[in-house]
DNA sequence: CAACATAAGTCTTTTTCGGATCAAAGAAGA
DNA sequence: TCTTCTTTGATCCGAAAAAGACTTATGTTG
C-alpha cells in the first residue's frame, strides 16, 4: 500500500477536451508555436487539433507563419496569433483627466489620446465627449489596417465599481458618477461590449502583462493622488463581496489623528499618505517659491533633490507600509508593485515602504518578497483597461461562442 | 449598434461539453435533482447526460431514487448522489491535541476519537500511534457498510504548510515537524492521496460547508491558542505565495510594544490577543484560586460571568479587530466568521472585534457585512479536514479520472 | 375518461475523433 | 551524394459519441 501526496500540476482544468478557444490561449501565451506542441500539452489527437486549428485560421484569428527550425524532421509551420484580427478600446477615466487607446489585440497601442478635464465633472458632460474622441481615435486606426472589428471595451474609473452592471456605485472621488449606466454612452462608438473595473484593478492587470507577468499572487499599489490596492491571488483580480476590495486608503490609522478626509470621514490613510494630503502639506509647509498642484509636481521636485518633497514622499510610503504590511501577512504576494504617479519616484517611496513592511510583516511572509516598480508609467491607465477587456474577450469561453457563431 | 454589458452569469467556465464529474458536481451541490435538470443546466441531449449518469451509477457515484413529484408530466426518478462509495479520513493535528475522523462523502462524521498529547511532541512520536488509531477507526466504520474505499486523507496542523510536497514548512508551534513529509507515516492504513493544509484554511473549509456554504467571500478567523485566518475569495481558500496567507497572528501591532511572542519576535498581534497571552494575563492577574491552564477554561469563566475573563476576550477581541478591518477594506467579505476556541464565547468577543472593524473599516466595505459564528464547533478540525479531502476526491477532474481508470 | 405534459428508453443519422496511411521536408549517416 | 530516419502535415476510414426522432411510460388537467 502507498500514500501519495496528489502534484496538483494539471495543466488542465478538467477532463474535457480542450477547444480551440483553449488552443488559442495556449498559443498566445507563447505555451505552444506548432499543431505538435498543442497535442502534447493538450492530448488531443492530430485531427482534432488540425481541426481545430482550422477553425481559428478561418476566423482570421490565427496564422500559419513561416516554417520553424526542423527538430530532426520535417520542420514544423509556425502558429502566432493574429493580433491583427480585431481592436479593443481603452477608456481611463481619472479625476482630471481621460485617457483612451485603440490597442491591437497584443495590448499594443495603435492609437492615443489624453485630456485634461476639470475635477468634478459629470458623465453626461464628459462621455459624449469622449465617445466621440474615441470614434476619432478609432476611424485612425482602423483606416490602415483592414478596420479590425472592435471587440471590447474597457474602462476604468476611480472608486467602486459594479462590473456585472456596469456602473460606479460608490466613488467620492468622482461625485455624479454613482448609478450611471455607463455602456449607452458608448452605443455609438461600436457593437461591443463594455467591461468595466476600478483603477487600481485595472493597474494591477497592466502589471499582469509586465512586470509581474509569471507571478500568480501580486499586490499592486496605486499611489497617486488617491491611494488604491489591486489585489492578484492565484492568478485572479479579486474584487470581493461588493467590488470593494483594495480600498486601503479609507482605513482609519492612529497616525492620522482625526485629520478630515476627502472621502468625509477623519483619521483615513489617505490624509497622511495620498498624493493629494502630501501637496496640501507641501503647499502649506514646502518651499513657498515653487507651486506645487498636482503630485507629479512634487514627485519632480523630489528627483530635482528637493529634499522637504522626498521626505514627504518616504513618510508616504512608510504609513502605506503600516497597512501594507497587514495585506502581505494577510495574502503572502509573491511580489508588490508600486504604481500610480509617486512610483515615478520609486526610491524614495519604496524606502519608506520597505521600512514598515520589514519592521511588521512576518518573516515567512517576506522571504523572497520583491518590490517592483510598475512598468507601464503613464499608459498604465489605457494597458490596463485594454488588458480587461482582452482579457474577457480573447477569454476561451468568448473565442469558442466567437467560432460557434462564425459557423 | 447596441453596446452591451457582458452578464458574467456562464454557469461553466468552458464551451466544452460538461463531462460526467461536472454532472455529479451538480448533483452533489443540489443544483439538479433530475436528468432533465441536467440537461438544462448543460445543455447537454438526453443521450449525452443518460450515458453519462449511467457511468456514474455504475461507478456506485449516483444512486437513482425513488420517483419525484410530477411537474405536470411522467414523475422524474431522482437522481442522489451515493454518499456511502467511500470514506474519506480526517487528521486534525493541533499543538496538544490530535482529532481523527472517518467521513461519508458528504462529510458526515462515521467515527472518530480525539486524543490529547504532549505540547512539543514530534512527528515521529506522534504520527505512529496517529495511524494506528486512525486504521482502528476505518475498521470499525467499514464493517457494517460494506468496506467503502478510503478516497483520500485530509491533514491539518498549526503553521504553514506545503500543500504540494505535503509537509510543513514553517510551523513555530510545532517543532520538529518543519520539512518532515507526512504522507509516508499513512501508507499503512490506506491506499489514498494525502492533502494537508493549515488549520485556519481547514476551518475555513469547514465553515464552507455551514454556516457561509453560499458566500464567494468570507473571512474566517481561528482565535484559539494562536491566531489564524482563513481567507476565502471568489469561493476558493487562498493560500498566497508560499502558502503563509492568513497569517496574521505574527503582525507587529503598536499596542504590543515590545511584549515576546512565541514565534521568537517581539509586538506580535499574538502577545496581546492570542489564547495563550490571555491565558498568561489570566493567571498573573486574575482571580488566583481558579486555575486557567487553557483558553477553554477562560472562555468557560466567562460564560459563568467572570468579568475579568469577559474584559479579556473583549480585548482579544478589540485587538483582532484593528488588523481585522485592514483585511476587511482589502478583501471587501460578504461574511467574518469566528471560529476556534473563543468564538465560544462569541457575543463577548465579537463585541470587541466589532468595536475596532466599524472604526477603522471603510463604510462600503461594511455595508451588508455579517458576523457569523463558526457552526462546527470543536468538530470544526476534523470537519475541515474531511472537507479539504472531499474537495479534491469529489472534484470533477478527479471523478472523471476514477470513471476512466474504471472502464 | 380523454387529452395533454413530462420523463425516459431505443433507434437512426450525423458529427467528431483517433488511428492508419501517405506525402513532404529536412537531418543524420554511409 | 545518396539513403535512411525523423518529424510534420494531409487524407481516409472505422469507431465512438452525440443529437434528434420515435416510442413507451406515467403522471396531471379538464
Amino acid at each position: 500500500m502507498l500514500t501519495r501526496v496528489i502534484q496538483v500540476v494539471e495543466t488542465r482544468e478538467t477532463a474535457a477536451p480542450a477547444t480551440a478557444g483553449e488552443l488559442l490561449e495556449l498559443v498566445r501565451t507563447g505555451r505552444a508555436a506548432t499543431r505538435s506542441q498543442l497535442r502534447a500539452l493538450t492530448g488531443l489527437s492530430r485531427t482534432a487539433v488540425t481541426a481545430r486549428v482550422s477553425a481559428l485560421t478561418n476566423a482570421g484569428l490565427l496564422l500559419i507563419g513561416e516554417e520553424l527550425a526542423s527538430t530532426g524532421g520535417r520542420p514544423p509551420g509556425a502558429l502566432v496569433f493574429n493580433k491583427d484580427a480585431g481592436v479593443v478600446l481603452a477608456v481611463a477615466i481619472g479625476r482630471s483627466r481621460s485617457q483612451l487607446a485603440v490597442l491591437d489585440l497584443d495590448g499594443q497601442e495603435l492609437a492615443a489620446d489624453s485630456r485634461d478635464h476639470e475635477v468634478g465633472v459629470g458623465p453626461d458632460d464628459l462621455l459624449p465627449d469622449v465617445a466621440q474622441r474615441l470614434t476619432g481615435l478609432l476611424d485612425a486606426a482602423q483606416a490602415d489596417r483592414g478596420e479590425p472589428p472592435v471587440l471590447g471595451i474597457g474602462l476604468s474609473l476611480p472608486g467602486t465599481l459594479d462590473s456585472v452592471r456596469g456602473l460606479s456605485i460608490g466613488s467620492p472621488v468622482m461625485s455624479g458618477w454613482d448609478g450611471v449606466e455607463l455602456a449607452p454612452y458608448f452605443a455609438g462608438v461600436a457593437d461591443a461590449p463594455l467591461f468595466v473595473a476600478n483603477d487600481a484593478d485595472v493597474l494591477a492587470r497592466s502589471e499582469l502583462l509586465g512586470g509581474a507577468g509569471g507571478l500568480d499572487d501580486v499586490l499592486v499599489v496605486k499611489a497617486s493622488t488617491g491611494l488604491g490596492l489591486g489585489i492578484i491571488a492565484d492568478g485572479r483580480v479579486l474584487s470581493g463581496h461588493l467590488g470593494a476590495a483594495g480600498e486601503i486608503g479609507h482605513t482609519v490609522v492612529d497616525a492620522a489623528g482625526d485629520l478630515a478626509c476627502r472621502c468625509g470621514a477623519t483619521g483615513c490613510l489617505e490624509t497622511i499618505a495620498a498624493g493629494w494630503a502630501l501637496v496640501t502639506r507641501m503647499a502649506a509647509e514646502g518651499d513657498q517659491g515653487v507651486p506645487v498642484e498636482h503630485v507629479r509636481d512634487l514627485v519632480a521636485l523630489a528627483l530635482q533633490g528637493d529634499s522637504f518633497a522626498r521626505g514627504l514622499l518616504r513618510d508616504s510610503g512608510r504609513e502605506l507600509g503600516e497597512v501594507l504590511a497587514v495585506a502581505i501577512n494577510l495574502l503572502n504576494p509573491a511580489a508588490v508593485v508600486i504604481g500610480g504617479d509617486m512610483a515615478a519616484a520609486f526610491e524614495f517611496y519604496l524606502a519608506g515602504v520597505r521600512e514598515s513592511v520589514y519592521r511588521r510583516s512576518a518573516p515567512l511572509a517576506t522571504r523572497d518578497l520583491q518590490f517592483l516598480p510598475a512598468v507601464h508609467g503613464d499608459r498604465a491607465g489605457v494597458v490596463g483597461c485594454g488588458a480587461l477587456a482582452l482579457d474577457h474577450v480573447l477569454a476561451p469561453v468568448a473565442v469558442d461562442a466567437r467560432l460557434a457563431a462564425l459557423a
